[in-house]
DNA sequence: CTTGACCTTAGACTATACTCTAACCTCTAA
DNA sequence: TTAGAGGTTAGAGTATAGTCTAAGGTCAAG
């Protein structure tokens, strides 16, 4: 198949396989004899993986660590695959609790003020801003 | 004071302070003969607002918001401070529950995964991305 | 034979927030 | 006087993941 109807089945854009190739993520099986590029179902199902792993959370290069077990199955073990899941579990937690930390920042901003149509001389939201120390947010 | 001892007293560099300029965050206040920026104490407040908003997770854009408003007081009403907090605890919120799903969909991919040194050739993890659809992130 | 849909490439652009560089100028202290 | 610290500018680079454009080639149908 060409690249528009792998695009079609697989969900990506034509724009999005082409730069997955130029990535190192994706290259077509072949070319046709007018240079477009020719996809197998091995392909269109090595764009769903990418997919699919990239709609969890993984990065384009972490993606490539996983197609690259995938390629060659038997010379990786379970830990290989694993690793690079905690690894991402423990990414994704760090930036939940830096966002709760956000969100704990903004209510006591926004908590501590009326909302109302008065005058902004006295609002609590910019008096805070400029004397408060924020909870930090480290990453 | 120059720029180095804003940047050294407002905890900030003074590129940033220079490309904070650039964006219209903050100007100095003059000039000295030698074509030096030159800041004021007021500045330095400002710089000091500006960093305390950006670490409570406000971007640039909406830090430029609250500096207009704080610019002049009178002419703004609480209402506009407390929708600009608001706003953001939503986007947060909703980050946050974006990431939750992300992190749900990991632990399904590492939970069943052994982990141990077998041959990947059975790797639930690699399996599960072949063949499951991912709770879809949307944004 | 032409129209329109689809394909090709290199390369520029988007967004965010810096971060750094090169080449040069200024100021202070020894 | 000279070294070194610190200042100036325009502009490029970093990171991520696309997204789009221009200029052209290919193919099937009418």
């Amino acid at each position: 198949m060409k690249i528009g109807e792998l695009a079609e089945k697989s969900g990506l854009t034509a724009h999005t396989l082409r730069y997955y190739e130029k990535s190192g993520l994706l290259k077509a099986s072949g070319r046709s004899a007018s240079n477009y590029r020719i996809y197998t179902k091995g392909d269109l199902e090595t764009a769903r993986f990418i997919k699919r792993a990239r709609t969890i959370g993984f990065s384009m290069d972490e993606v490539g660590t996983f197609l690259s077990i995938r390629s060659d199955l038997p010379k990786h073990v379970c830990a290989d695959a694993k690793a690079l899941a905690d690894t991402k579990i423990k990414e994704v937690k760090h930036q939940i609790e830096e966002l709760q930390s956000v969100l704990k920042a903004l209510h006591r901003l926004s908590d501590a003020c009326c909302g109302g149509s008065e005058s902004a001389e006295y609002c609590t939201i910019i008096e805070a801003l400029e004397h408060e120390d924020p909870v930090p947010m480290q990453h």
